[in-house]
DNA sequence: TCAAGATGATCAG
DNA sequence: TGATCCTCTTGAT
């Protein structure tokens, strides 16, 4: 579930529900029940999502700050709530509404100048309309990790998850062992207009889908993903299958302990590329 | 009935 | 790089 594009969302439905009234809350499980103690009471003024990262401001002054990690996940319903189902860190109530919070890694509250302090080790998040891109390609254009893996990393953008980066890098045409400094400028250009296009979708409508109109169940007459709640892709999770538009088969690599999906024909470009050569002559495989 | 994974990230070594 | 945490679902036994 949460790439950015579910935490954007999760901003808004937050405050749809609770915002700008005091809040019920409570912590079923236990484990925050100091925190939600803490903002029992006190009134949302706002919501905010930066990357992965959730934030809520209370009247109190207390930052609510919520990572999903893998496995996290927010349910809603109306009020009145039922009594917790399984193990419920979080849950924020009112006459209206219920929340559930299940499985985040981070579940906490911060100061203002906390907040400042995450905010500050994160890179650009393309659903950020005052995210700045060349912050990204600086760290970019100067690593000689894969750039499979830099776009995973946090610090250098933020929001990514393993889905949008398979699913972009084949957009891309981009093999994702390419060295970040043996990527070109227009590429990564071109890569976070796509990233901010697909993503702005994603909180759109809840899903990641990825492919062009002429690669759709529909157009290709084969039967649409069914497997989970995403949409269709070109290569996350298809290893084995084969490519909508070479028909390869889809391959799959273990990278900084993360699986990586790709097609080795669409995806040959920039692989072949010397580090340190000028970009300009990185030779087309 | 139970283990394995999963759209994530951190920490030790 | 590997171990670990978080929770629930899926698929094998």
């Amino acid at each position: 579930m949460p790439e950015g594009h579910t935490l954007h969302r999760l901003a808004t439905d937050v405050y749809g529900a609770f915002g700008g009234r005091p809040v019920v809350a409570n912590s079923p499980q236990g484990r925050f029940a100091e925190g939600a103690a803490r903002l029992d009471g006190q009134v949302l003024l706002r919501t905010e999502a930066h990357g992965k990262h959730f934030l809520a401001e209370f009247s109190g002054g207390d930052w609510l700050h919520i990572h999903l990690g893998l496995i996290g996940k927010v349910d809603f319903g109306a009020a009145p709530p039922p009594e917790p189902v399984g193990q419920v860190r979080l849950r924020l109530a009112n006459d209206t509404s219920y929340a559930d919070l299940r499985g985040a890694t981070v579940c906490e509250l911060l100061t203002g100048d906390e907040r400042e302090a995450l905010l500050a080790r994160l890179g650009p998040d393309p659903l950020r309309d005052d995210a700045d891109p060349d912050l990204a390609w600086s760290r970019i254009r100067r690593s000689r990790l894969p750039i499979g893996q830099l776009l995973m990393d946090q610090a250098v953008l933020s929001g990514v998850g393993n889905v949008y980066r398979a699913e972009t890098l084949f957009r891309a045409r981009l093999h994702p062992l390419t060295p970040g400094r043996a990527v070109k400028r227009s590429e990564w250009q071109r890569m976070w207009t796509d990233l901010v296009q697909l993503m702005r979708y994603g909180v759109q409508t809840g899903r990641i889908d990825t492919v062009a109109d002429e690669h759709t169940p529909d157009a290709m007459g084969r039967d649409p993903r069914r497997d989970d709640h995403g949409g269709e892709v070109y290569v996350y999770r298809r290893h084995g299958d084969r490519c909508h538009v070479c028909h390869s088969v889809v391959r799959t690599q273990l990278l900084a302990g993360r699986n990586l999906f790709w097609c080795p024909k669409c995806q040959r470009t920039g692989l072949t590329r010397r580090i340190g050569s000028d970009p300009a002559s990185g030779r087309k495989v």
